[in-house]
DNA sequence: AACAAGTGGGAATGCGCTTTCCCAATCAGG
DNA sequence: CCTGATTGGGAAAGCGCATTCCCACTTGTT
């Protein structure tokens, strides 16, 4: 028994098709309403369920909405596609999940698959790299985008514009201050503390990482401070770690810092997310530091499932949930009245959270 | 500029649509080399982009998995939704993703709109519950299920099969000892401490909180114990917090002196998952008790991102990730080479973990 | 009472693709 | 050199639905 049709859904209530395909699926035109009643009486018994398929390749939509992350277990994509998938949900479409690792030339693939189902529109959630090594895939995927928009689509990024794309209509950019909040971190931090300051980073090229050095570096300037050296590894849980280990050493030597002042009391560290930092925190307290006695150390993101880690970590917070609730949004179709869907930037806050980890012990 | 068709592929090689199709999208026929070659490079001159909609009406089939979660932003459910999308790339196929916060309503709902898009198969995550008030909704479930399978259709449950629902063709069942393994929980930690046990569970009628009460009572009494008290709470962090909080207070009663050591000493608190026991811990640790010293608590599941989390949380570590896998591949079509699908239960194991939270001071 | 405008339903076309089915050309064997 | 078996390409029929016409019929107007 395969699944039954709108023709047996008419031919069992006695109309045409089309009069079935008004009555069932939202037509401008009702027919009216005792056949309507037969009709929905015949789906039901038949137990009808539309092929949405047939009902896109008819329409030419598929009230389907990509998204793409980098790895859907990182709560911070987590928590941006709960946002995603709740705006979906308003606007009664399903959302179609493509992981990347980040890697520029899987999410050319993830458009070009989301562009052959004919997505509505697609949400980008990783943050994009410069590195020259994936300048060819970036440019592949800038034109993936590129045709994926000239053929209706619409496409929301969220933290910075793809590299190289053009901004064709259908092209949105939800903009997270990583810079600006970031260095009010460090004017925060640097109020607080005199000693060193380390940024543990991610790979260089990772615009969000960059982002959040870049600020930070400028707060500290902006606080009277030299720049603080940056550490370089993995975007994870792991790469903190490592930093963390290499960090806990010089710490332990008790030696000078870059600065060419003495480190003795400790280290003040920045770790561009907060899955990071939890890294970095792990490898101290393994190596037997504590913190904030022998390190502060700050993150970003403020990532839910971390706020019960103690000591409480400094971060900075972000309405993830909400970012991928603009970017859906921003990709919305133009609703029926009058809208006027702005294309600019929209404007996503951050708050900077002082907690246990950077409290100055005395 | 709408995206191109195969069609105007076809006349740019000068062949016809057939021959196109042939080559472009594996069929058995395989053209002449030369031809293939013309059709091919018209195709990427033009940017060619084939429409799944159409050729999943055609041959009723959409390389689409749907996936359905209580919360993609629990790291439970985020873990698995990994394990889905990785198994879904290897076999070259989209994971349509929904959430439902566990109402079975929603979960029918989803599942129809799977149906609709005629996603090839659906893995169901979430807990089911057997709550009376949900029995409607869940015999709706059950049927909505029952027919996705009679059209074709292959479902995977993670944990328990859907209440009602009978076991057609394609259905199949992933299932997670619970039980079992908060029994063996329950015996290990009875051997390390002599005082009472208290259960932190989800509502009433979840079966995987259920299960898992269910066991860890059996452990108990395995291990000579009485049962131990249930206290009923939501099935997230907060839940775990409440209950904590009620906790805190009946230790602190406890106790007599200014010292802060409740007398007696302490309790023994099994949460039914690790989000849940770091609510608790959170509550008690607001209350001023100490872990594992005031009270010993542990979890399930080990939540990967909670790992750091100190004192280390007792748990029972569930791969999580594989069992995401292991239920994709449950749904795969039949490889060729002559296989066998078992459409037995698939075996999934977990360990039990002892850490710092229940350690004896002494 | 006669005609224009409006209503409500059906026939037919097409969305883009896959897949029989059919036919011409090639091949092997005698 | 002829016949039956193959091969390789094209024509055409859907897949399930939305939608544009078109037509029969009911209203509303001088």
């Amino acid at each position: 028994m395969a699944a039954s049709t709108l023709t047996e859904v008419a031919r069992l209530a006695g109309v045409s098709p089309a009069t079935a395909s008004r009555v069932l699926n939202g037509s401008a035109r009702k027919p009216g309403k005792d056949i309507a009643e037969r009709v929905r009486q015949a789906a039901d018994s038949l137990g009808y369920i539309p092929n949405a398929q047939a009902q896109g390749l008819a329409k030419s939509s598929s009230g389907l909405i990509g998204l793409i992350v980098h790895d859907i277990a990182d709560p911070y994509f987590a928590a941006i596609a709960r946002g995603v998938q709740e705006a979906a949900r308003e606007q009664r479409r399903m959302v179609l999940l493509a992981t990347t690792g980040g890697a520029p030339g899987e999410e050319k693939e993830a458009v070009a698959a989301f562009a052959a189902r004919r997505a509505d529109s697609i949400v980008i959630a990783g943050s994009r790299s410069s590195r020259a090594e994936d300048g060819d895939q970036n440019a592949e995927l800038a034109a993936e985008l590129d045709r994926y928009c000239r053929n209706g689509g619409q496409v929301a990024v969220v933290g910075h514009p793809v590299v190289g794309a053009a901004a064709p209509e259908g092209y949105h950019v939800v903009s997270v201050p990583n810079q600006e909040l970031a260095a009010k971190l460090a004017v925060e931090l640097a109020a607080g503390w005199d000693g060193d300051f380390v940024i543990i980073g991610g790979p260089e090229g990772l615009f969000t990482s960059d982002d959040r050095i870049r600020g930070f570096q400028e707060g500290l300037s902006r606080a009277g401070r030299g720049p603080a050296e940056v550490l370089r590894s993995s975007f994870n849980r792991s790469g903190g770690y490592d930093a963390g280990l290499k960090l806990a050493a010089r710490i332990k030597a008790g030696g000078t810092g870059q600065s060419g002042r003495p480190a003795g009391n400790g280290l003040g560290i920045f770790a561009v997310n907060d899955v990071m930092a939890i890294g970095a925190a792990a490898a101290l307290r393994t190596e037997g530091l504590r913190i904030p006695r022998d390190a502060r150390i700050a993150g970003f993101d403020d990532i839910e499932t971390l706020r019960d880690f103690r000591p409480a970590l400094s971060t900075v917070s972000l309405p993830l949930e909400e970012i991928g609730r603009l970017a859906t949004r921003a990709t919305a179709p133009p609703t029926a009245d009058g809208d006027e869907q702005d294309y600019a930037p929209l404007p996503v806050t951050g708050k900077v959270m002082l907690r246990r980890s950077t409290e100055t012990a005395d």
